[in-house]
DNA sequence: CTGTTAGCGCTTTCAA
DNA sequence: TTGAAAGCGCTAACAG
């Protein structure tokens, strides 16, 4: 129990206090092959009694060497949604005994090139990268990495050689938008992303594929799709509700969407109006319950994604560099949080 | 443009390139301090060209030089408040060049203490722990961390060395007790942590003040504090309900329990009760203003909690590890979401 | 201003 | 089964 003010232990000095060479340390602490258990026992003690850590650093100095991390790179942890899935990447980094760089790009670019860039230059073993908006194919590229695995999540980028988990985001986008039209919405809104976000455009795109095979037009007066947060997507839902006709269903393509859409009819309810919009929303979220207008989220499992991620990353290592990309596809399911009451959209719309 | 597939470039090809000594090189690269800026011009140019990145962790092997790395342990990322939190850390991180090593413990301490001995392992600069429930100070002595600064984030622990950086926690639950009491209730609930944690304790440490203040007993009837999800929290809350007298108003400790106490309300007004009692929440959370019920929140900005810790642990890098520990609060504030209607209260409780 | 030498902590040879 | 030597990529310290 002499454990001092450690700092700048090495292997040498456990050696010299078990008696042995720092091979032998090396060695047992590896595994212990190849050591006579009596002397591992001396070394293991030897280094408790210290409170020897090995330096992981240097360890991976040595080709060939595994530095044990992985790159992640998210565009706002603040989400839960992202939040979620940097929860599934570090269970299964962790179950490979490999810990986790972190990096928040905030949806900025230039942000996201350096973090790879410092990923790089810290030797991670492969990248998982939540694209920024707009991010393109120059700094992903298999150069640019060094030839370590890389894996897409959430998002797709043009032109990149790598593995990919999207979630099912047009099917879902599809389905959400038929729930609605089903209802009986003629008169739908549309909230969303940037097209230049591959989630954006594609669930903009099984949208507009359920309002086609409807016979529906989408009418760009009722679209907007340039919100990055709740405090956007409120205004644009109020903008939406103050319209001569308003939209008698909203479909939000994302949580913070469909948080901001809900606070702005919430607002408008209390003022008095007895009416409100339904609201299909992709991304679940809490307190979805509370919702004062007909709700149905299109649900999925953020952790999953994540675990999905770190795992298509480890499979890469063992299958190689030249295996072609993968694309997989988490499932994604309707869920009716509060359904339409029969008869409502006949008499939907703002008083007159 | 001669990009190829590089990996494991070195100072010596990039030395090679430019036609100039390994050194010149590094000299370059670290600043260019005595350096002619035409060699400066040729290393930066052979670089680039290569697509040299320099190895980070062969770099900090050399004694005294930092490893650029930062150790965070959380207890839940996918908790949007420890996202923020996250945020907030690495904001402060990236100004000053730092890397984040991020780790989830998922409240549990095993988890905890293997995270922080990795990050000593990996040379962390610091560490920023939120500490699990029930931690000891054992792994999180200085001998453990060999001397590396440590700031404890959000929650104490008894008996550590170590900065700390807390929210107001007694006195916002004191104010947000007597908020309650001054709008007239006296039979209030507490829905809280578990006691292990010592937010746990000084919230409710900050209630029971308020309480015996104005002269009211803490029925043991009407506290329940065991809750770390919002399912549990919601069970707790219907048992609340279901009471002969239940509480007219209740103190939710975290955003956890009070989305539990919010989501188990609604269903029970869905339900066809005309009332339900009033809440007031420790923490922030989406969609506060769908309460269907009174709400007042304990706000606070995470983010700012991150961000301080962040910097308590470069300020401590700069004074040296004698100064006696620091610790730090952040600010709360009351923020009445939905306001109590007047006389209330007189009718409260359930129809007879 | 530039280059050479040496060594950070560890582990892969290779020899004993 | 154990140890000695060498070297991973980088940069202080010291020449030149």
């Amino acid at each position: 129990m002499a454990r001092e003010h450690a700092v700048g232990l090495t292997v040498r000095d456990v050696a010299a206090r078990a008696g042995v060479s720092p091979m032998t340390v090396s060695r047992t602490l590896a595994g212990g092959k190849n050591v006579r258990p009596e002397l591992q026992q001396r070394v293991w003690a030897a280094a408790r009694d210290l409170g020897y850590h090995r330096n992981e650093n240097a360890r991976s100095l040595r080709p060939g060497q595994p530095s044990g991390l992985i790159g992640i790179a998210i565009t706002n942890l603040g989400n839960p949604y992202y939040g979620e899935f940097a929860i599934g990447v570090e269970e299964v980094a962790a179950q490979h005994g490999r810990r986790i760089l972190l990096g928040n790009s905030d949806e900025d670019q230039a942000r996201e090139r350096q973090l790879v860039a410092d990923f790089v230059g810290r030797q991670v073993e492969g990248l998982i990268v939540v694209p920024a908006a707009g991010a393109k194919a120059s700094h992903l590229s298999r150069a640019e990495l060094e030839g370590r695995p890389l894996v897409l999540a959430s998002r797709l980028v043009d032109d990149v050689w790598a593995d990919v988990v999207v979630l099912d985001d047009v099917n879902g986008a599809y389905q959400g938008a038929k729930h609605l039209i089903a209802a009986g919405h003629r008169r739908i809104g549309y909230l969303g992303n940037v097209a230049s976000v591959s989630t954006g455009q594609r669930r903009f795109d099984g949208f507009c594929r359920a309002m086609a095979e409807a016979g529906l037009a989408v009418e760009p007066g009722y679209v907007a799709r340039q919100q990055q947060t709740a405090a956007s997507a409120s205004a644009a839902m109020e903008q939406l509700l103050r319209l001569p006709q308003p939209p008698t269903a909203v479909f939000a393509a994302n949580n913070r969407n469909t948080i901001g859409a809900l606070t702005a009819i919430a607002r408008h309810l209390d003022g008095g109006a007895g009416w409100g919009p339904s609201v299909v929303s992709f991304d679940t979220f809490d307190l979805a319950e509370l919702s004062p207008v007909p709700l149905t989220l299109i649900a999925h499992d953020a952790r999953a994604l994540g675990r999905k991620a770190a795992e298509l990353l480890f499979d890469r290592a063992d299958k190689g560099p030249d295996h072609p990309p993968v694309l997989q596809t988490i499932p994604v399911s309707l869920r009716v949080v509060r359904p339409e009451p029969p008869g409502r959209i006949e008499g939907a719309g703002p008083a007159t």
